[in-house]
DNA sequence: TTATTTATGCAATTGAGTTGCGAATATATA
DNA sequence: TATATATTCGCAACTCAATTGCATAAATAA
């Protein structure tokens, strides 16, 4: 693994073209990339949207989301109302996702963090558990007074 | 609280138009409890309105699912695509909801169950967990060879 | 530069869930 | 039992996240 410093924007683009299966350099790629860079905490769907409507298509975003997940690039889950987030991953590789941290709502400004704190998962009897989805909910640091 | 025994239809109904706000004994309310009655497992909200369909209009089944789940006869939580599913609850009552067990979602049948397994979910610095909603996914019972 | 492949924009569509409102039905009152 | 009145239901229309098809644009290969 790179270790990317975390305000240098264009190895974090190198980084992910040398990578990963990109195909085409594309200004939208790039785009999205740049958001991912500049934000610590998980990014909505809805959200980024609405920050990059003026430059790109939905739809374009959506596809190009699904593409850097598939890369092992970025990580999604569901949040408190079903809508879709996504996050940098730690440590996967497009074969591979390993991020089954829990995830931290904010219920107040909505905020979302990956949280390194590990959930154990007790093991079922007579069940395999392949996948485990935690979305734990309350105050975050900055509205926990 | 009241032990129901598993297989009487009228002791269930009975004791939930005893314990809880309903105001009229509707047709459809007891249809629906009727579901939950039958079914060990949760019952996703899609189901539920393929089974009856033909007895009751979709809007009228969310809007006593919601009406059930206030009276915390009924826990909601969210499938591994954001669709909704019911479960009926134990030990809930209308103001207060005891049921942070995890739920698990089996990866080829879809069928949801929930878990008794505790979960224990850390403390995490600076921050207020209020509600944990687990999600496990991997193969059932019946499924898992 | 040109050819070829991949990505994008746009418009239309899907599907879960919601809302408003008039009609139907359950309960209360006489 | 009949009537009043409050709640519930059905229907149609709507919202909104997410998806699809297809023509066009852009990136890379030749």
């Amino acid at each position: 693994m790179f270790i990317i410093p975390h305000n240098c924007l264009s190895l974090f683009l190198e980084h992910y073209y040398f990578i990963m299966g990109v195909l085409r350099k594309t200004k939208s790629v790039k785009l999205v990339l740049e958001e991912f860079e500049k934000e610590a905490t998980a990014i909505s769907v809805i959200i980024l949207i609405e920050r990059l409507h003026s430059m790109m298509n939905k739809t374009t975003i959506y596809r190009i989301l699904d593409k850097l997940e598939d890369d092992g690039f970025l990580h999604s889950f569901l949040g408190k109302n079903g809508h879709k987030w996504y996050a940098k991953c730690h440590g996967c590789s497009g074969s591979e996702h390993h991020d089954t941290h829990p995830h931290f709502q904010c219920s107040d400004c909505g905020k979302v963090d990956c949280l390194s704190t590990d959930v154990v998962i007790p093991t079922i009897p007579n069940r395999k558990v392949d996948v485990s989805q935690v979305l734990l909910q309350g105050k975050c640091e900055e509205c926990f007074i």
